[in-house]
DNA sequence: CAGTAAATACGAAAGATTTCGTATGTCCAA
DNA sequence: TTGGACATACGAAATCTTTCGTATTTACTG
């Protein structure tokens, strides 16, 4: 029937989960649990269990504690993110960076001065890295 | 135990047939699943189902011509690309469109020419819009 | 009108995700 | 040293996703 996927990508839990270790540089079970929003109510060991697979699939290592796992990210949120840009650029865009661009500049939504500070990025990342 | 949860957003199989329909307009299930990689071997019934699902979650509607159906988009891609975006820069960035940006110019495979592409791009928007 | 080709309808199976409960292990203080 | 607090281990249940098979319907053609 369906063949199993092995998947790169972070589930919608796991990528809340993430945020936090990143934010944090590492943590444990608890540590997460606490902040995530206070109406989330996740019981401990649904968090702890998503850890742990988290762990499975290589998104996290872990090193014990006294009794406590202390879990890290294996990969960088600034690398995550790249990734996960280049995924969306093939499958939702035509693969190439400037459509994307091209979709968030036109949204209504966004300022003149979110636009300049863009635009001085770009500037910069143009004359430092292309002289 | 787990609430259900209404998502807004396609499936990995669903953009696939979404960028299809995209890309022709319309079409049936005979000519999204000719579309696909040939490699995909999709059965002719799963492909009518998951276009069957699309219908019932809202993201497309049919129109009987004969005895098929023909399958639109309900959004058009730029809308969807864009709400795409907004919901990556909330969850994965700091809710700011800039913050995207510099990931993606900070990309070390990204092309002088690209840059001068969104540069430009940026300018055209910011002499247009803001006068 | 009957036969056939092609379409739809739908149930079912298997993987994946999310959540939690129960069982078990571990550390520390009384 | 033992009891309590808190940690991990893991199976199970609910939902979602993906895929396909069987049954049925529909349009056309001889």
């Amino acid at each position: 029937m369906r063949q199993k996927k092995r998947n790169e990508f972070l589930t919608e839990v796991e990528l809340e989960f993430m945020t936090e270790l990143w934010a944090m540089g590492e943590g444990s079970v608890r540590d997460v649990l606490t902040r995530l929003n206070p109406d989330r109510n996740l019981a401990y060991t649904s968090a702890a269990t998503i850890l742990r697979i988290m762990e499975q699939k290589g998104f996290v290592t872990s090193a014990k504690q006294g009794k406590t796992f202390i879990y890290s990210p294996v990969l960088a949120k600034d690398d995550y993110q790249a990734k996960t840009l280049r995924d969306l650029s093939n499958k939702l865009f035509d693969g190439t960076p400037a459509s994307m661009v091209a979709r968030l500049v036109d949204d209504d939504g966004i300022s003149e001065d979110a636009l300049k500070e863009i635009q001085a990025l770009l500037r910069r990342r143009l004359t430092d890295d292309f002289p």
